[in-house]
DNA sequence: GTTTAATTCAAACGTTTGTTTAATTTTGTC
DNA sequence: GACAAAATTAAACAAACGTTTGAATTAAAC
């Protein structure tokens, strides 16, 4: 799918708008005015609303290489789990309005397309946190009852709640300090790699 | 607000379509027909389709007291966190299509009611454990470096999460056990509190 | 039993929805 | 500059939307 510069402009407007006002929210006048193109243009471009947002999801559903960490023989098992954080928060606010979106189409639980694809992704990162807990178990570095499910949960859940809350943070925490948007935004990207990092650590090394 | 039996049947019929497929998704002739209503009934009723989502939330939104657990002299800083999570969890698992609602709704971050009382509920729970924290830490229980923003995230954020993607779950382990929908919501309770209760318990308490 | 109020209903209201049309303008090719 | 293809537009389309109407039915009050 070659994407041309107005189709991206197109496609971008719809991520922000999907985002906070919802798929069916969001009505294709409102998301042509807003992209400053004419109404005509989103069937022109991609057939239909439902298949701009297929397009969006291809657009945005990057393979996540997690192979690779896992066959990295000079990392140890804590810094694997680091490095896995570190790689989903950085994904999550890159494209924090995408992110919204999967929030919003994982409680539907229908059988598209889309939904398939957010059973894979989980599949996928469940599988992962399973192998690497048994390697650190393997080698001794972490406990033995861990909750594999449990600990990815944490992980997505912690996270996809800070990006979709983000402004009510920037809301608090404006009373004390005044940030521009992006050194906010750092900053709250800065404290939950902290936050979830020493959480891991902790759950997985320390004895019950 | 009286709520007739007819009116109630309606509220919990709109809070399940609204949960799964959104507010905009979810048209009124869809909503009198799954609630087995006459269409004329929803205004009837509630003035609106606005109107009813507003009454919806006062229905649900009940006062969390928060004050009776922080004053109890008998518990400990950690006993006292154990019982906010269960006490949130249990919240969530009784209503979990509220939980999804509001998860929708605090993406939109909009100036209606409804986003000044998400509001509060957040500066609430915040508050609560950054006051939890600092009387674990006075007594030497709690370690000093803790983050009460991102623990109450985690709690949250981890909660809803998986009653987001509950189903998931119920596919994902149903290929092993196979359990009724009650049985494996109760099982999945259990599951989230044994695992935010050693969660907190080892970041909380153990040293970095 | 009559009267009054509350409920239920099919039908229609005016808008807004996603999409298509057909004419026009722009762009690229020779 | 002439031609063909692609892009853009205003206008119109049928369908679905939230809401209202006014008549019909049920319930309550006396």
């Amino acid at each position: 799918m070659e994407l041309s510069e107005k189709k991206l402009q197109i496609l971008e407007t719809a991520e922000r708008l999907f985002a906070t006002k919802g798929f069916a929210g969001t009505s294709v006048r409102d998301l042509a005015h807003e992209a400053g193109v004419n109404l005509a243009m989103i069937s022109y471009y991609f057939g239909s609303k439902e298949k701009l947002m297929q397009t969006l999801f291809e657009y945005r559903s990057t393979a996540v290489q997690l192979e690779k960490v896992l066959n990295d023989e000079s990392m140890t098992p804590l810094e694997k789990v680091d490095q896995m954080i570190e790689n989903y928060v950085e994904k999550v606010f890159n494209q924090p309005c995408f992110h919204k979106i999967m929030v919003r189409e994982q409680m539907r639980s229908r059988d598209s397309g889309i939904a398939e694809m957010l059973k894979d992704f989980k599949k996928k990162g469940y599988d992962f946190m399973q192998q690497l807990i048994t390697e650190g178990q393997k080698k001794g570095d972490f406990r033995q009852d861990l909750d594999a499910q449990m600990l990815i949960l944490t992980m997505t859940g912690t996270t996809n709640q800070l990006i979709s809350t983000l402004d009510f943070y920037k809301y608090v925490n404006d009373e004390i300090q005044n940030l521009s948007n992006e050194e906010f935004k750092a900053t709250m990207k800065k404290r939950i790699i902290d936050h979830l990092k020493l959480l891991f650590k902790a759950i997985l090394t320390h004895e019950a």
